[in-house]
RNA sequence: CGGAGCGUAGCUCAGCCUGGUAGAGCGCCAGCUUUGGGAGCUGGAUGCCGGAGGUUCGAAUCCUCUCGCUCCGACCA
């Protein structure tokens, strides 16, 4: 303990606290009424004359310990604890905000910022702090179990590419400004990769000489850049965001579309997983080129796209799916359409009381095109009959650090987020009500242990009602609420964000629940 | 890229029109009180007024340039 804080804190410009001094106010503190730990006398005695030799410190030990939560109970292998455990609040990057930022507009660029998720670097660039890194990382979890699970394989590619794999393609100047392109010191042209499909292609071309190798769909999970003319809506649509994108290479068309299948189930396994709906849409291919393509959009009420779809998709149940064609033609059986491609005729044809109309956010896209990147980049392998060929190819991709926004879009009420289990970055919350309390300091100290990283521990000095708000607009699934009246008799309330139930349990079961 | 707006304390913002000591609330720090839904009182710290140039005895304020950010439109995982 001392060793961290004197590493981390003790270089702080502060006026040097004369040892008599600090030690008068500390002993004021361990004094003051109401303070019923006697401990404190004996340790504080024995901790001061090191303390003394140390740097400015910023309050004196007293007080440093009860804002901490720690009631007195040092022990000597403190500071590898302090460093393991980092989520204590008291001692986390986790800046909220009361008030809202004024460039935020949209209601998940507010949270985030609000909840300390995220901090705003440039237009359209991000700094993930310790919540929104937690976030990410779920959704890249699942994302890329899901990707497992499909058959896919993880690479990772690098994020600076060279402008003459693009010339390959025709894409180095077909793709516009909306490209970062770099010149190195030796003025060679560079680019921030927007999307992967020259590399990957040149990699399979390098590596992939038979058509016994074949199908394979690398994937992986990395920063793009696209410089988007007017950045907006936090990672909604920033310039810089994280994307899960895999390609599929096969023999031939018949085999790409099962490719293209087997991604969808992926994709719609992965949002139920997610906690929100997402509904398949029939989309254009755009830059990507080709002729078969779907757009994967969640349901929130601030959705950038009108959408229609039949309700139908509300009862379906990705994970339940045994059979891809099965569930393949189920899916593509379903009205849907964004309002762009909105079509009358099939709209009527939905039974009006299945008719959903609401707002939709693009996450995730999928693309059959053929041999576009194949035939120009000549990437083909030797097949039975001694001939080339050129692979039939796809690409598919989830916005993973759009999600994280887009989820917020789905899932808050006007207290803050509601985090779907799967995704929060932390499962439950210690709420302490009385820090420094002999009866709620053990109990949460006991819970904390137990629940270990998927627990935050609230320990600052701070009143109820900011434990509860900034709880709140956290988001974590479970609060588990400790006051001095219940902890006496060993009994916590739960509480559940999504549904504000609450629980009056005595801690063995409440752990219990926690976990599920 | 076209149109509009904003840069003043950590956050939200006032002050600018009409030039003359840089402010409020919240947050932060210290103390006391309070303690189950963003408390109260007292004291304190914090600013290259985005940057550069100009006008003026004097510029946050007026002028010019510049950088950054936001909104509307076209574009987009």
């Amino acid at each position: 303990m001392f060793l961290y804080e004197l590493r981390h804190r003790g270089t702080r410009h502060r006026p040097v606290v004369p040892p008599s001094r600090l030690a008068a106010r500390a002993g004021d503190a361990a004094l003051r009424g109401g303070d019923d730990r006697p401990y404190l006398r004996p340790r504080l005695a024995a901790a001061l004359p090191r303390r003394a030799t140390l740097p400015a410190r910023r309050q004196p030990l007293a007080v440093a310990r009860r804002r901490a939560g720690r009631a007195g109970r040092a022990r000597p292998l403190d500071s590898l604890f302090v460093l393991r455990s980092a989520m204590r609040l008291s001692k986390s990057l986790i800046p909220t905000l009361k008030e809202t930022p004024a460039e935020a507009q949209i209601v998940s660029h507010r949270l985030m910022l609000r909840a300390g998720m995220v901090r705003q670097m440039a237009s359209g660039i991000y700094a993930w702090l310790p919540l929104g890194q937690r976030v990410l990382a779920n959704i890249a979890r699942i994302v890329r179990e899901e990707q497992d699970a499909a058959g896919a394989e993880e690479v990772l590619m690098p994020t600076i590419q060279s402008a003459d794999l693009w010339r390959e393609s025709g894409r180095y100047d077909a793709y516009g400004k909306e490209m970062l392109r770099i010149t190195d010191r030796h003025e060679r042209e560079l680019l921030y990769g927007p999307t992967n499909e020259e590399m990957i292609t040149a990699i399979m071309r390098d590596a992939v000489k038979s058509y016994r190798e074949l199908p394979q769909i690398p994937y992986h999970i990395q920063w793009k850049f696209r410089d988007e003319l007017r950045p907006r809506f936090g990672v909604l649509r920033g310039r810089e965001f994280l994307m899960k994108d895999a390609y599929s290479f096969d023999l031939d068309r018949a085999g790409a579309v099962v490719s293209y299948k087997k991604m969808m189930l992926a994709y719609m396994r992965t949002f139920q997983r997610l906690g929100i709906t997402a509904i398949p849409m029939r989309a254009d291919t755009g830059q990507i080129g080709g002729d078969l393509s779907h757009e994967f959009h969640v349901l929130a009420p601030t959705g950038e796209s009108g959408v229609f779809y039949d309700a139908a998709f509300e009862a379906g149940d990705a994970l339940a799916a045994t059979d891809i064609e099965q569930f393949y033609a189920q899916m593509t059986g379903i009205y849907a359409a964004t309002d762009e491609k909105h079509d009358l005729a099939a709209w009527n044809n939905v039974p009006p009381e299945r008719r959903r109309e609401g707002r939709g956010i693009e996450v995730g896209q999928i693309f059959y095109f053929g041999t576009k990147y194949s035939q120009a980049m000549d990437f083909a392998v030797t097949g039975p009959d001694g001939r080339r060929i050129h692979p039939e190819m796809g690409s598919y991709g989830i916005g993973v650090s759009r999600l994280a926004g887009a989820i917020i879009e789905a899932r808050h009420d006007e207290a803050g987020i509601i985090w779907p289990d799967a995704v929060a970055p932390f499962r439950a919350v210690i709420l302490n009500l009385r820090q420094g309390d002999a009866a709620t300091d053990p109990l949460c100290e006991q819970l904390y242990a137990a629940l270990g990283r998927e627990a935050l521990y609230d320990d600052r000095e701070e009143r109820a009602g900011v434990k509860f708000a900034e709880a709140d607009l956290l988001g974590h699934p479970w609060q588990i609420i400790i006051g001095p009246r219940g902890a006496a008799q060993g009994q916590v309330e739960l509480k559940r964000r999504a549904t504000g139930e609450r629980f009056e349990l005595p801690v063995a079961e409440a752990l219990v629940r926690v976990r599920g």
